[in-house]
DNA sequence: GTTAGGG
DNA sequence: CCCTAAC
């Protein structure tokens, strides 16, 4: 039989109202020192900064006067497999087990798969190669910069939005990322910041207010998933699964992004992304016209062009993709804040940006955009932009053909995540949670196999980003190792969960049978299905218990444990104390079973 | 990979 | 929860 391993959630899952604390792991924090002198990505790194800050700003302003909302497809994944109950014939205290609260486990988990920023201003690209004044730099973040080229302004640019410019591109087949086992409602979630406006998708299967008078719209989105193996969490620290992986796909840079938080808070990050982007100005000259990122649905549309320069109007930059793990149970206010710290933390991260002309990525850095051929009419119509993460060492070769973020002009706006959406029969593709459960002991991210099988061949990502899904995988394979060295700051401690009543019961239960000494053994009996409980966890929680047990009831603190659990503690651990690994034989899963009554009774019996 | 124990 | 030593 093989039982499950744990299996690291790769998401993010900052619980704000249950983490007052802030991670120890403040230490290392190295932002991306990239050196890359390309103008193109100065400015859009620039435009970037502004953009960051724009959402900070967001953000930040508990006025919450921003307009933004998400929508959020859900994805229906069947459950039924992903918990098993826990196993109550050893009970022999006639307490009927209860089911763990592992099988409450509600969370969603959200992918956030673009995220666009307002349109107010729409961001202006300008490169004049052979100017040399600066325009204006973006520190007016917000200021109203004149719309030059209002005409294709972004809401006209596709007609998908009610002039909201808005993105509507959302869950991409090839995206849908997500550890199936851990992701019971896996949730496909697209951010945009519009301006004011609200998009009109036809799959809404929910619409709700939050608390910011801000719409939510969820809808649904085809359950297809790209699943992992990861590694158990033992090495995590030293692996930069933040940056888990990122393919070329329309939707933009994929990043699984771990639970983690920023060591910086908001205003930190925003000054130091500032500084950085300043610092790092292009030194040709090239300027930004505008900082507020009019970004809208994904393209880069041409303004006009003027003798010798170029214009470009970008309108949307997606984001890398985020995982995002709340309970059901949390505020919209958290979940914004989980967003915000996720986008930050990212952001943060440093990002890198990528040429692209026909949907291919020009690399050479030094040739001008008209040898490029970006300064044809024609081909800037087909310009894009990339978004990568911002590693000082990307692997080069596999990565060629870099995630998509800003993509041409789409001819068929259509989101993809729309016609997931309205393609049931992809359903069936999820990969079973079990199957990923069974062989995740890879330390890299690596795409499972169905998900690349299913590529809609006639998707638009692969128009646009031509890139062969074995290329795809290969990439995917080996980003995470070429960054393993040190992507220090991506450590991060695991959100807190405190074991509720239930699953101390659990706890007690299998301890009272197996004993203190074999915890593997303990996950496997009672926490098989709790992935996020590792055998180290349930050492360390009946650690505590004993300890809790041994205290005064007044000096116990959180969720209070029912006294006769805690009584139960004792009297298991003074048994186990005395009988170190005399029932060690005995006590095996299967012999626990027939066990009826458990090591502890019998051998107290005695 | 597991345990055990300190942090 | 994290980190490590020890096995």
């Amino acid at each position: 039989m093989v039982f499950k391993r744990k299996l690291d959630c790769v998401s993010v899952a900052f619980d704000y109202p249950n983490v007052p604390r802030a991670p120890r792991s403040c230490r290392r924090k190295v932002l991306n020192k990239g050196t890359d002198d390309d103008d193109a990505k100065m400015c859009a790194m620039d435009l970037l900064a502004s953009l960051a800050g724009k959402i900070l700003e967001e953000g930040q302003s508990s006025s919450a006067s921003s307009n933004a909302f998400f929508e959020v497809n859900n994805h229906e994944v069947k459950q039924e497999d992903h918990y098993k109950p826990l196993k109550s014939e050893s009970s022999d205290q006639g307490n009927s087990v209860s089911r763990p609260p592992y099988e409450e486990n509600t969370n969603d988990k959200c992918v956030v798969n673009s995220f666009s920023f307002p349109d107010n201003d729409e961001g202006v690209l300008e490169r004049t190669p052979m100017s040399d004044h600066h325009k204006k730099i973006h520190g007016e973040i917000g200021g109203g910069h004149g719309n030059a080229g209002s005409e294709q302004g972004v809401a006209t640019t596709h007609g998908l939005e009610d002039g909201g410019g808005l993105t509507t591109n959302t869950c991409h087949l090839e995206d849908k990322t997500a550890l199936g086992v851990q992701f019971p409602k896996p949730v496909c979630v697209d951010m945009t910041i519009p301006n004011g406006s609200l998009a009109r998708h036809g799959n809404h299967t929910n619409l709700a207010r939050d608390d910011d008078e801000k719409l939510f719209s969820y809808r649904k989105c085809s359950n297809k998933f790209m699943s992992y193996r990861i590694r158990k969490s033992k090495y995590r620290k030293q692996v930069p699964k933040d940056y888990g992986h990122y393919r070329s796909v329309d939707v933009g840079v994929k990043v699984l992004h771990r639970k983690r938080k920023s060591c910086y808070g908001y205003n930190g990050w925003l000054r130091e992304t500032k500084t950085i982007y300043k610092r790092r100005r292009s030194p040709d000259r090239s300027s930004v016209v505008t900082s507020d990122g009019g970004l809208s649905n994904a393209s880069v549309s041409k303004l006009h062009e003027k003798r010798g320069s170029v214009k470009l109007s970008i309108k949307s930059f997606r984001i890398p993709e985020l995982f995002i793990e709340v309970p059901e149970t949390a505020t919209v206010g958290s979940l914004k804040r989980t967003v915000m710290e996720a986008v930050s933390v990212l952001l943060s991260g440093g990002i890198r940006v990528g040429v692209l002309v026909h949907g291919k990525k020009v690399r050479d850095d030094k040739r001008t955009l008209s040898q490029t051929g970006i300064s044809c009419e024609e081909n800037l119509t087909n310009l894009g932009f990339t978004l990568e993460p911002g590693l000082s060492k990307v692997p080069i070769p596999l990565c060629s053909e870099d995630p998509v973020v800003v993509v041409p002009p789409p001819t068929e706006p259509t989101s993809l995540c729309e016609r997931s959406a309205a393609s049931p029969t992809l359903d069936s593709g999820i990969p079973h949670a079990d199957d990923v459960i069974m062989d995740n002991n890879n330390l890299e991210l690596v795409p499972y196999q169905s998900e690349i099988s299913i590529d809609e061949p006639s998707s638009d990502s692969r128009a646009l980003v031509p890139l062969p899904a074995l290329e795809e995988v290969k990439a995917l394979a080996i980003v995470p190792l070429n960054q393993k060295p040190k992507r220090t700051e991506l450590a991060q401690r695991r959100t807190r969960r405190p074991f509720s009543v239930t699953e101390v019961e659990a706890l007690v239960q299998a301890v009272e049978e197996l004993g203190t000494g074999r915890w593997r053994d303990v996950k496997l009996r009672a926490f098989e299905n709790a992935d996020h409980r590792t055998y180290v966890d349930l050492k360390d929680k009946w650690k505590t218990l004993v300890h809790t047990a041994s205290i005064s009831p007044q000096q116990r603190r959180g969720e209070p444990v029912p006294q006769e659990l805690l009584d139960r503690v004792l009297r298991a651990y003074g048994y186990w104390s005395q009988h170190q690994g005399k029932h060690h034989a005995r006590g095996a899963p299967k012999d626990a079973d027939t066990n009826r009554g458990g090591a502890l009774e019998s051998g107290v019996s005695v």
